[in-house]
DNA sequence: GTGCTACTTCAAGTCGACTTGAGGTCAAGC
DNA sequence: GCTTGACCTCAAGTCGACTTGAAGTAGCAC
């Protein structure tokens, strides 16, 4: 039988219990049964929460997630939205592109102090004007 | 005179004033003095400000930001963090151009159901193998 | 001197994605 | 049959960066 633990399919997705259960509350899983007490899920588990976790690192909320899926549990994604996610993205991707390249240079710059060095002060100035929202890490975090 | 009213450094830094005593409370910056209640800021500021507004966008945190300034208020910035912070953004943004070519893709593949396209699929092996933490965006929303 | 209004303080609330803790249950191994 | 331990539920807590709300106050115009 083709059926898995809920521990299996923790492990297998990378993830705890603990967020399996709370991905099934929000709708974006659903269990097959149980055996006693315990989840059991269907194999496509594994390939949904792979399109889950592919949604989480393109940036969708996980209330967006759960709107790709249809009604019948097939995913039914918009190729709009995700063309308007990959601008969005490359938007990003840009800035930090060079925000990177600042920061190498600030790294290796040989002005005494940083704020006596013009590319910092440029820098600065595209700061001050142009605010980019910058993340918080995902840190799980041991038990 | 040269002090700023902390309603003129709220609008020339582009930040509510909220903000501003909440910096100031983590000691991110501080006011020259008090005009009655009101804070008055020496114009030095507006550059940390910006100071601070580029580290968030590099991903610093405040805290992490706050050990950016020595015990006089100078800048003093570690460019081995510089250069750390560069590589870690570097890595980032190798992960979303992935991401992004891949989105684009998707949206333009002709394939019936996504679960077809066998760049699809490649994606989500991907996601599921190499989980890439993402950010929430900042959205401070209307008043 | 009175009002208006923009500031003040301080505590508490918000958001998203989970995690943690207390107390309970049950399949399996001995 | 009893223990063990991994699961269960449900409520509450966490994290970071702020925002919001209530209640108070001072500078300025009149």
């Amino acid at each position: 039988m083709a059926e898995l633990d809920i521990a299996e399919v923790a492990q297998r997705a990378g993830v705890p219990a603990s967020t399996l259960r709370f991905y099934e509350e929000k709708g974006l899983i659903a269990s097959s049964g149980r055996r006693g007490l315990r989840r059991q899920y269907d194999p496509g588990v594994l390939e949904r929460l792979a399109l889950i976790a592919l949604g989480r690192t393109a940036g969708f909320s996980l209330d967006e997630i759960a709107r790709m899926f249809a009604p019948d549990g097939q995913p039914r994604i918009d190729r709009q939205m995700l063309a308007a996610k990959a601008e969005e993205l490359d938007r990003k991707i840009r800035e930090l592109d060079v925000l990177r390249d600042s920061l190498r240079h600030a790294a290796a710059c040989p002005a005494p102090s940083h704020m006596e060095c013009p590319t910092f002060r440029r820098l600065l100035k595209a700061a001050a004007s142009g605010p980019v929202a910058m993340p918080r890490r995902r840190t799980p975090g041991p038990p």
